[in-house]
DNA sequence: TGCTTCCGTTAGCGGAAACTAACCGTTAGT
DNA sequence: ACTAACGGTTAGTTTCCGCTAACGGAAGCA
């Protein structure tokens, strides 16, 4: 269970240019110089947005040859997605005891 | 004038006190005192992360004489466990795509 | 009316994040 | 072995964020 680090999760999915890459990454495994092609900031900026994303556990490397593939990681989407849900349902619980302490119109 | 969406609820749920009002205000709506006391913060930050908030989607407003309640507001919370599980299934398809394909391919 | 409570706002400070540019190691090809 | 390509790392700057402290405004109560 490598979703202790989900706090970091949010971090690294904070930042508009990292959503990016993971939606890139989402589609299929990429390296590095593909990616910054396709967005409007250096490789290097990639390369360290990629450091941060691994190690929040998102992204995964992989070494071929002079390249390194990196790929999203499912489980990690899914521990936020997970952590998310649950405040959905608390949220929704809330509200149905709302909803039943309101058959008037109050203040 | 800035075209960039100042209410992006993953900015929003990146900073760890709100990451907690959140979670509060998901048992139950609150008002800024009841969240205030419950974390080692002054009532300036809850209200500015409020603020933060309330302007991302995630929670709602209400005031009650001098006091406002806060709520936590289901639909944008689906909305990023929606975005987050999209993610989720395409990874599993790039995921199915690289299993399905014999391990001698080279390139 | 006067007072208290509750809350939002502003100013300012300290720290963290994002980005570019330059450097170095590694790998593949000739 | 030499060269080119790919990628990680560092230094440095700039910008943004989170927090506290102090101030001002609005509602409730005697």
């Amino acid at each position: 269970m490598d979703a202790n680090q989900s706090g970091d999760g949010w971090s690294a999915l904070a930042d508009g240019t990292r959503r990016a890459i993971v939606s890139r990454l989402a589609e299929g495994p990429q390296a590095v110089g593909q990616i910054a092609a396709q967005l409007p900031v250096t490789r290097s900026a990639v390369s360290q947005h990629l450091k941060i994303l691994k190690d929040a556990g998102l992204v995964s490397e992989q070494a071929v040859g002079t390249r390194r593939i990196y790929r999203l990681n499912p489980t990690a989407v899914a521990a936020l997605r997970d952590q998310l849900d649950t405040f959905w349902q608390r949220a929704l619980a809330a509200y149905a005891e709302v909803a039943e302490q309101a058959p008037e119109e109050n203040r």
